[in-house]
DNA sequence: ACCCAGGCGCATG
DNA sequence: CATGCGCATGGG
């Protein structure tokens, strides 16, 4: 019995609808004030363990304070820049891990993202994990949302949901289970398809932990019982 | 008063 | 290798 990755897809689009999670339109215009790419870097790191409402509130913060910018950032005194984030929560941490990754790109790459996205995939991968507070998804959604590469993101609620799916893979396992997710879904989609399909997927799987598989024991009480049969 | 949120680094056994 | 723990805030 092997479900399909890319029904699981049509059957959570139809249910919930697009999600509209970070820009896909990466049009960057000079008159804006900050780079789309770099706002979702940030975000990146500031969700982490954390409500996407809180990290609201320190994104809108520093935009007001005209210090989404990595130049800013980067050369920002430390305790600035944590009461600009400290809605965010863990801002001790996560001034520090902004700082990090803004000082990198600055002194590496000249604040060129374009640049610094425009390389091997897997070699920007692993510089990302390289970086202090940057781990396995903190890397591939900056991969995946502000690089535009095809890579799946793995997080726990997409952990939870295949622990109760029969996924023949180990669940637990963040290589395993990205590697299935993108094995199966390159078999339907064209690979310039990807992209949005895996930004797509991944936010409806949040959606789908948060409604149904967060407030129920098991599959067997589930809203979504029956269209998760049709997917087997 | 609890529990959780779009994780990660570090310390243990 | 694999758990466990601290990190901090705001909303339900």
């Amino acid at each position: 019995m092997v479900i399909r990755t890319e029904k699981l897809y049509d059957l959570l689009l139809d249910h919930f609808g697009h999600q509209h999670w970070w820009p896909v339109d990466h049009t960057y215009h000079k008159t804006q004030e900050s780079d789309p790419r770099f706002e979702i870097i940030v975000g990146a790191i500031l969700t982490q363990n954390t409500a996407w409402s809180n990290v609201e509130k320190a994104l809108d913060s520093l935009k007001q304070h005209r210090a989404l910018t990595i130049e800013s950032i980067a050369s920002m005194k430390p305790q600035v820049l944590k009461n600009l984030i400290q809605p965010s929560g863990f801002f001790n941490q996560k001034a520090h891990r902004l700082k990090t990754i803004s000082s990198y790109l600055l002194g590496e790459y000249q604040a060129n993202l374009s640049l610094f996205f425009s390389r091997d995939m897997a070699t920007v991968r692993t510089e990302l994990l390289g970086l202090n507070g940057i781990g396995p998804e903190t890397a591939d959604s900056i991969l995946l949302y502000a690089g535009d590469k095809p890579v799946f993101v793995i997080d726990a609620y997409t952990r939870r949901i295949s622990r109760r799916l029969p996924f023949p893979v180990s669940w637990d396992s963040y290589d395993e289970l990205q590697q299935f997710f993108e094995h199966t879904l390159q078999k339907k989609y064209p690979a310039n398809h990807l992209v949005p399909v895996y930004k797509e997927l991944h936010a409806l799987i949040v959606k789908l932990a948060k409604t149904s598989c967060r407030t129920v024991p098991s599959c067997d009480n589930c809203p979504l019982r029956r269209s998760c049969q049709k997917m087997l």
